[in-house]
DNA sequence: GCTGAATATACTCTATGCGAGTATATTCAG
DNA sequence: CTGAATATACTCGCATAGAGTATATTCAGC
């Protein structure tokens, strides 16, 4: 055990932190973007809204606006008030994701417009307010990365479009000696896509997709003008893109709710009030892909003590009614960290 | 399962989303602060600056710089310019931790200084780079956080000092009324602070921050304003204050690297190249608290394939010599979520 | 050199959790 | 009334984690 003041002796000199730089004012604007989340029979959604932009095709974004510190109090606040001008919804619950430095900002050459950082937010609704949403339009996540979609198995677009597609990029040498330890494209691909027999990790949404972006096969790619977007082979639509870093933001999104359900009850932010069990393993599986053994998510969910009957049941189920339960809100204060601690199956 | 185009009818109509209003030019100033923490000698440590401004006693701060667009490539290499000009350290590991929006904006009266947002950052170095710093001086961050270290056991000021003060705010009607479902000041307490024989989370580093910080308890509290400080109960200092909100970085930081390490092998960026399994060991504990069951520890990190022996021992250990291992940087590819999967213990 | 203290490391035992399967209850459609 | 579909209860077996015991090897001090 070593004091404080032994290791200060060690330090040269304190620093006189009040003598940092004045700051160049820095003209940087702050947007505010967010991934709406909703699970609608069974299907998980996410609001965008779309660019009718003079002439060019549209494109989908993210609800979004800058944020004005004179305006808004806080940033979740504007968020908020953004996401209502534009889609007439009231967010429940909202989360920080990320805060992006603005890749894109060569996208339009010689341009003199101020630089733009990004702060992702992922907000979760209920499927009972996506009819409140009064402009926008929901879309399936899987629209915007189909690769993510393991409902029905590994999904074909990754043997036919993207692993090949990959595997030459890897196989290709990198420029870039940043990092301290590069690791090797190989691996980031094995890592990122469970190539090779390594597993598949439904978490590492984010991972894949900047993975994708740096190997140039994502249109934002080549709109942004990387220098691994390339003519060397010219790939397909990957999914569908987005305005700035919209896609990049949803990324993140999905990568947050898939590993955040496992130790926060968020999932419930997703249900109405009274569910049936089935259906929240189904918005369960919405979120994470593949099936989970029903007896056993129904013993994991009720021993945790993350619900409770409402002494209800759903008929018309299609065979012996369910009972309807609701969220323990108590669990928040009884266990440190609450979720629905599932592992992604295989069967 | 139901069809996009389906779910876009329910929709009133497409926004245009080019049509959300022109941004008032908002003078944002973009702050970036870095948690840098160490483990020396088994004591966490964080690098702090002094601040020696005019005459006021000095108060400890982060490293911190504005992020200049024109001067930085990316938030990561401004932070990093930062921190090397400001310390003269290289950082290694770098990982953004949270935005947050200037609490702190109505400390000075009268101020027409721009609106500040920090930008929080988490850098993990080995000990030996410890002595790489010229400036600035390394603190341990209970010094910031008493009521963190729980290396001796529950900590007393938890029950001298916080407990009555934070009952006593408890007991008083919350004023505010924001969120959609209040949650019971104290269920909020219990929550973050384990009393009532709740489990203590040593993760909910942040939470607890903030709470002390509503309830007044923070000497930045005070500085910022904020209605809750009052003058009910004169609080004592509740571990050392630091400048702007790099206290509140700080607990996000320690929050995430005590999160982290379960899950990823970050731990190992706190390590030198070489080690004995027992000052992994020491390591972890420094970060988490409370003591592992050591013949466990090893099991646990040994079969998960997270180091490998070197074939050396270390002698003078003060007994049998031990073998010295290093981090298998494999498992990054073969496992998805790699980490030193410890509870926290009891005895 | 011998002895004891301290540490390193191997091995065992047991409860629990979790994946997986089987059995039974209850409804609805036809 | 019957079969299909769903809900729900129960059982089995393996893997893992917590906890304890035993043994190996060194160093300090005599």
């Amino acid at each position: 055990m070593i004091s404080d003041a032994n290791l200060k002796r060690k330090a040269r000199e304190p620093i006189a932190a009040a003598a940092h730089p004045r700051a160049e004012p820095a003209v940087v604007e702050i947007g505010l973007n967010a991934a709406i989340v909703a699970v609608v029979d069974d299907e998980p959604m996410v609001l965008a809204v779309r660019d009718e932009q003079d002439g060019t095709t549209p494109t989908d974004g993210l609800p979004f606006g800058p944020f004005s510190p004179v305006r808004h109090r806080t940033l979740d606040s504007g968020l908020r008030s953004w996401v209502t001008e534009q889609t007439g919804l009231d967010l429940g619950y909202v989360e920080q994701l990320y805060t992006f430095g603005d890749r894109g900002r060569h996208a339009e050459p010689g341009d003199q417009s101020p630089h733009v950082m990004s702060i992702g937010y992922l907000a979760l609704t209920n499927a009972a307010s996506v009819r409140e949403a009064q402009r926008g339009s929901w879309r399936s996540w899987y629209h915007y990365f189909p690769w993510e979609d393991w409902r029905k198995g590994r999904p074909e677009i990754l043997e036919t479009e993207i692993a090949p597609r990959l595997r030459e990029w890897a196989s290709r040498p990198s420029l870039v000696t940043t990092p301290a330890r590069p690791i090797d494209r190989g691996d980031r691909v094995r890592m990122c896509f469970g190539t090779d027999g390594a597993a598949w990790d439904e978490e590492k949404v984010l991972e894949r997709y900047e993975l994708l972006y740096e190997a140039g096969l994502i249109d934002e790619a080549r709109r942004d003008g990387r220098d691994g977007a390339q003519s060397w082979n010219p790939a397909p639509r990957l999914g569908t893109p987005m305005r700035f870093d919209h896609r990049r933001v949803l990324a993140t999104a999905i990568g947050r709710v898939r590993a955040k359900i496992k130790y926060r009850p968020v999932i419930f932010e997703l249900m109405p009030d009274d569910f049936t069990l089935f259906e929240l393993q189904k918005t369960v599986e919405a979120i994470l892909g593949p099936h989970l053994h029903k007896q056993n998510f129904r013993r994991l969910v009720e021993s945790a003590g993350l619900v409770e009957p409402t002494g209800e049941v759903k008929t018309r189920t299609g065979g012996r009614p369910a009972k309807l339960f609701r969220f323990r809100r108590e669990v928040l204060v009884e266990r440190p960290a609450p979720g629905v601690r599932v592992k992604p199956g295989r069967s």
